[in-house]
DNA sequence: TTTCAATCTATTGTATACAAAGGACACAGC
DNA sequence: GCTGTGTCCTTTGTATACAATAGATTGAAA
């Protein structure tokens, strides 16, 4: 049995639901979030949602005004670009790191979650789709098995995920972009990485 | 005036001087940090010694153990190759977007800390002169002008120095790598980034 | 001596009470 | 109408009290 049993204190479920909303776009950028409120809500007292928002700040998911409020993080436009130039970065460095050995540990996952894409994208399903097109490059850059760079690409991927509730793309640039999955695991099957790493560019370029 | 006057709170006073404790090797990696201990240690209650200790965990400087005790992160070999790779690939994509221009804005600065460096080495004195070459290497990130990169790699630095504690150099290679700063100076003004580039290569990878 | 279990204790997790400060509102002065 | 000022109220910041549990300690059985 790999899998610890997550005793969790109030304090981290609270974090793990105001995160979720956050990312899913339910608690939108520049909404307020009040101690007491959430408090209540939960039936909790202030000390754990306390705590939670105060790590959420500390991921950068919430900026805090001192002795005034919490504020759910807005993106600006200007900080996408930013983003996708680094993004484009962590995931060449990725994929150059990846090998034909650390590639069959997770492929099998990618293939799921490319699949996965495909069919929230035949529903239509957008909130399910972008948190499964997250997963798919996450577990991209889990493939590099450097622990480090899947640390901070993790931190990053938040951010996306922020800027893609934003800026809705249309069902075209969408379909372009999930179509691409399967590709690139062809490309990295190859072992072909100069074609992968062109595609990534590409990808996540148009993606944002 | 330009600087915000910064009103801390408890927990934040007691964040920064641990975060800085962490940093400078006075608190040990695998070192436990009880709350009460700390709290009695600076006079105030348990709570924003809580606070602090919570958001050092989400920055990645504290491990906690849930119902059992915090303790100091530490850092294994083996994550040492793994930040290095990171470290030269963020610290590339600084370089390539470095601009006349952003350049000018931080040659100064950038030079000051260089001679810093300098300074610290010919004194001996490797606490401040690890300060001081961190300084540098964010200063030179700070050029590209890109917020994402900036902190991504304020995360991925704290690790470096955590690092830089742990496995002390001797001092022929410490003196080689802080002499490379001017070199990089020079590249750097002469828009050469091919020989920038290799030289970052060769910097971190040899610092690590 | 070793091992296991019951108990105890020290420490964390949570709730609550109180202090302090920012923001909203009303109102006076221009 | 606009601006500034003083008060009140809401919300955060901190302290303290209590609950719950992981780890230490003790002691009995093999």
């Amino acid at each position: 049995m790999s899998k610890i049993i997550k005793q969790t204190s109030l304090a981290d479920k609270v974090y793990d639901v105001l995160k979720t909303q956050i990312l899913s776009g339910e608690l939108k950028g520049g909404m307020i979030i009040p101690e007491e409120q959430l408090a209540t809500q939960y039936g909790v007292s202030r000390t754990p949602i306390r705590e939670a928002i105060r790590r959420l700040s500390e991921y950068g998911l919430v900026i805090l005004k001192p002795r005034s409020h919490a504020m759910v993080y807005k993106v600006d436009d200007k900080e996408a670009e930013d983003i996708a130039v680094v993004r484009v970065a962590l995931e060449k460095l990725a994929i150059q790191m990846i090998t034909p050995d650390s590639l069959e540990k997770h492929i099998e996952e990618l293939s799921r979650l490319a699949a996965d894409c495909q069919y929230h994208l035949t529903l239509g399903d957008r909130a399910q789709l972008f948190v499964k097109d997250s997963l798919f490059h996450l577990e991209l850059v889990k493939c590099a098995e450097n622990d480090a760079l899947f640390d901070l690409y993790e931190r990053l991927d938040s951010r996306v995920q922020l800027l893609r509730i934003a800026q809705d793309l249309s069902d075209n640039e969408l379909s372009d972009i999930i179509s691409q999955h399967p590709s690139l695991l062809q490309y990295l099957k190859k072992n072909d990485k100069d074609a992968a790493l062109k595609l990534i560019e590409h990808h996540v370029a148009h993606n944002m």
